[in-house]
DNA sequence: ATCAACAGTTCCGAATTTCTGAACTACGGA
DNA sequence: TCCGTAGTTCAGAAATTCGGAACTGTTGAT
């Protein structure tokens, strides 16, 4: 297995953050990741609700995360620990991604159309 | 042709914005758009600097910021004036637009890497 | 040591999306 | 009416995404 690459925060690039949350089950899984304390697992995050992320669609999504900046993935025994980078994020891009989950937040509390 | 499709404000959706916006050649032509005073045209906006944006990509950008609810396009005699809808999409996410262009524009003050 | 179970990754083909040259539509002026 | 300009639509090649099946790496049991 390829070792797990992560960008440096310099060369974080803002067009790789919102194309990796312009998708909303992405989103679903970083919010949900920004919740959990300990940091969550693959498996812990595959259930939507409404559907369950095949694995390896799952690990796409981890990789595009992993690799925008967004989160850190270290193996820990049999499987992996994601964790956001929002404290460094924040210093790098000030507001970006809770503007962002804010956004996502947002809809949330609208009255569902359709 | 078909009538120009302009989302209301309401179904203006967070991921077709962060989708529209993770493209550097739309958010160039946003980050033009809402500087300049009156409307910009297509063609007006053509110009990256390193290349030109051949005439059906950049009527393409156009419609996916239009769908995405980031401009207003109308027809004015031969041509077409594009506007931002800022100040409406600000009081729907508040801050999100806003903290995109400053992300994108926290790169141009670094020094170049590559 | 060998085996089984499990978490997650990689591979690869199908489906979808993006890109852009060429053809087309719409408007205004001569 | 015919021409020029601004932008849209079409179509097919290229690139990307999705997800099932096979694989890798780790732990625990025998």
């Amino acid at each position: 297995m390829r070792p797990l690459f992560h960008p440096a925060l310099e060369d974080i690039k803002p067009e790789a953050i919102l194309y990796a949350l312009s998708d909303p089950e992405r989103v679903a899984i970083y919010a949900k990741l920004a919740g959990a304390a300990g940091g969550g697992t693959c498996s812990a995050l595959a259930d939507l609700g409404d559907r369950i992320i095949p694995k390896s669609s799952l690990s796409n999504h981890f990789k595009v995360l992993r690799e925008s900046g967004l989160i850190r993935s270290e193996r820990q025994g049999v499987e992996m620990r994601n964790q956001t980078r929002c404290a460094e994020l924040d210093e790098r891009f000030p507001g970006l991604v809770s503007a962002i989950l804010m956004a996502y937040g947002q809809l949330a509390k609208e009255p569902k159309t359709g």
